[in-house]
DNA sequence: ACTCGTGTTAGCTG
DNA sequence: TCAGCTAACACGAG
């Protein structure tokens, strides 16, 4: 699910967990928790808080502060592909409510928090590629896409030579633009996602930089990302909203790409 | 039955 | 240094 939208929304739900004491913490998947081994979350949280929630494109983390009131370690959270933050207690967790009548798997829990007062924190994942993590190195992060001002997006899209699209996916560029983002971005611009960075102009770049806080607002009010113009397109035999061209597709940047053949061609 | 994919990242190759 | 590719994770959708 998760892109930036949907990101701050589970930040929200983080910030519901702030400012309680720390009783217990399940860290026990060492997939998720990777690096760390089984344990070593949870000696380095227990008995502390959390005190602050924050995002920057996609990565979420907390601010911590020690049992004795001195600050501890950051702790990271990323929700990968499926990954859902929610809140609960000793009688379950609560929050988005599961489609049909999937039964949830108890191991579709990844990681949890449980606090003094019986609240409980829950990263529940049923593909297990969220990831949980002390300190994550924020510095690899770009500057979050929600936020990046003109001419910084302009500098820093524009370097290299990598097809535009996959500049726009790296989450060092800028952070929190994913596949679906990106489309949508792309074909608001009008520009075409295989097309070289170092062949835009400036014009291109600002063009780009509107469309991209066009369509991060437009994700924000509806939803989420896949309430975009161009998501329900995005198949074979779609069409180009705009213009009514065949949808073209192909793989760009190692991702699934749609785009229209007409308005960003090559 | 079978393929694809809203994400990341280590490790490798050119 | 840069860019592309693969594997790994494990499930739902079509």
């Amino acid at each position: 699910m998760p892109e930036l939208p949907e990101v701050e929304l589970a930040r929200q739900v983080l910030a519901g967990a702030l400012d309680r004491k720390i009783r217990e913490v399940d860290d026990h998947d060492d997939w998720v928790c990777r690096p760390h081994a089984p344990g070593d979350i949870a000696a380095a949280l227990a008995g502390g808080r959390l005190t602050a929630a924050h995002r920057r494109g996609k990565t979420l983390w907390c601010e911590t502060e020690g049992g004795d009131g001195r600050p501890g370690p950051n702790l990271g959270l990323h929700l990968g592909m499926a990954g859902q933050l929610r809140l609960g207690d000793e009688r379950g967790p609560r929050g988005p409510e599961q489609l049909g009548r999937r039964v949830e798997k108890p191991e579709w829990f990844r990681f949890g928090i449980t606090f003094t007062d019986g609240e409980q924190l829950l990263l529940f994942d049923t593909r297990r590629l969220s990831r949980v993590r002390l300190d994550p190195d924020l510095d690899a992060l770009g500057p979050d896409a929600g936020e990046v001002a003109r001419a910084e997006f302009r500098e820093r899209v524009g370097r290299g030579r990598a097809p535009l699209k996959a500049r726009l996916l790296d989450q060092s560029v800028v952070a929190g633009i994913g596949n679906l983002l990106a489309d949508e971005t792309l074909w608001q611009a009008a520009l075409s996602p295989s097309r070289p960075v170092d062949g835009l102009t400036g014009d291109d770049l600002t063009e780009l930089h509107q469309a991209l806080k066009k369509a991060l607002r437009a994700a924000i009010k509806h939803g989420g990302v896949h309430t975009g113009e161009i998501i329900g397109h995005r198949r074979a035999g779609g069409h180009c909203p705009r213009c009514g061209a065949e949808m073209a597709h192909g793989t760009v940047g190692g991702r699934s790409t749609w785009w229209c053949s007409k308005e960003q061609a090559g």
